[in-house]
DNA sequence: GTATGCATTGTTGTATACAAGATTGAGCAG
DNA sequence: CTGCTCAATCTTGTATACAACAATGCATAC
């Protein structure tokens, strides 16, 4: 946990924390329902309560956190109907990213992609989930950017990051490196054949799988 | 402008002002790129700095005000190419809507969007932009929730939001009004007779007849 | 035993004061 | 005249104190 009491002076104590405490979030550390109380997150990083307020009212806007007026915020916990909501609107908005990088993808960016995809292959033959969940993110993010609209890849990203406690346990389940692997490289071939049907179908089929692998991952646990 | 002077029970100064300084952003009142001085917007609504401080930092989360370290937030100015992108990711949401709403909207709201509808039909003909402009927004919010899919509702809605102060004045152009509701007829129709392909083709086109319809009467002026 | 009322305690919402950074205007030099 | 420097002023960032609300625990009644 960094120490948010350096101060750079570009940035204020109210937008580092917010991300530490995103983080925190997104990584599943403060759990879903749990209360964020300002005096005790102020005390941990050695600040006033203000700059946490700022934060919390940030990360609320952008719905991580669900303020209650005169009653601590709590960690958004969205009921399992929400969460598939949530869900295919995720798949939609990552197969609209990969149709518009099949698109316009830059050839130094196509490069890249296969060059990140050929990493998470050696990754998936070796096992290693945790290293493999952040090149995904990586490899994702590629592909927000690829699409060249500012706006969706924001949009993508946010919603990515809301589901980011959910979704991350999906490398998790037997033999689901390999399967991502093997899905992300069919969304790989149509990006470079600039094939935006095949890319929109393979990145939406993507996401639903990991929908579905974390609902039978929930199950058995 | 309403007084948040008024302190309900269940809310705080904090939320009134970001509803009632959003409020503003999105009409227009306060222009993309003008400054938002945390002292000014204070003394104007009769309240501290404190609560000025959080609206303007959910405003920033959410997209409709940049903060800018040690120096005044501004309402968010996106350049004509973020714009674009935007557009085009609200036909997409747009479009998404209309599409689960041709399947899952109940029969009650079906019977009351087209009640809408026609009333809809009654202002265009009559000519009165900002009526026709008050309801469209109910037209669409209509759509968005017969979606089923909560999050679908109110991403839409967020973006719908943030394209507000830029595609508000599209009523304003010659014989729009009608062309309007003509688009509109086709969705409706399609979402009767529950044809998703239909609804999200007829909705997407209406979305990209907005954005031009806004950036031919932005070259007029 | 359970339910209700009330006081106490803990936390949030807001105002205010002070520190810190950015902006502006005046003075000086070339 | 223009450009640079510096001090004053303005505004933002943060800490702290006080007011207001919610939660908790205790006492009492049934």
């Amino acid at each position: 946990m960094a120490d948010a009491s350096a101060k750079p002076r570009s940035t204020t104590r109210g937008a580092e924390l917010r991300s530490l405490i995103g983080e925190e979030i997104m990584t599943g550390r403060i759990s879903p329902g749990m209360a964020l109380e300002e005096i005790e997150i102020a005390q941990k990083f050695g600040v006033s309560r203000t700059p946490v307020r700022e934060a919390i009212r940030e990360l609320a806007a952008s719905g991580l956190v669900e303020i209650r007026p005169h009653r601590s915020a709590i960690v958004a916990k969205p009921s399992p109907e929400r969460l598939r909501g949530m869900f295919g609107v995720l798949a939609e908005l990552e197969a609209l990213c990969a149709g518009l990088s099949a698109l316009h993808m830059t050839d130094e960016e196509r490069t890249q992609l296969q060059a990140l995809h050929a990493d998470l292959g050696a990754l998936a033959e070796n096992g290693d989930p945790k290293h493999y969940h952040r090149m995904n993110e990586q490899f994702h993010e590629l592909i927000y950017v690829g699409s060249h609209n500012d706006y969706l890849a924001e949009l993508t990203f946010a919603t990515r990051t809301r589901l980011s406690p959910f979704s991350g346990t999906q490398f998790r389940a037997r033999g689901r490196l390999k399967r991502s692997h093997a899905e992300h490289d069919r969304v790989v071939a149509a990006i470079m054949q600039r094939n935006q049907d095949a890319a929109v179908a393979e990145m939406r089929s993507h996401i639903t799988t990991v929908e579905v692998t974390y609902e039978r991952y929930v199950e058995t646990v």
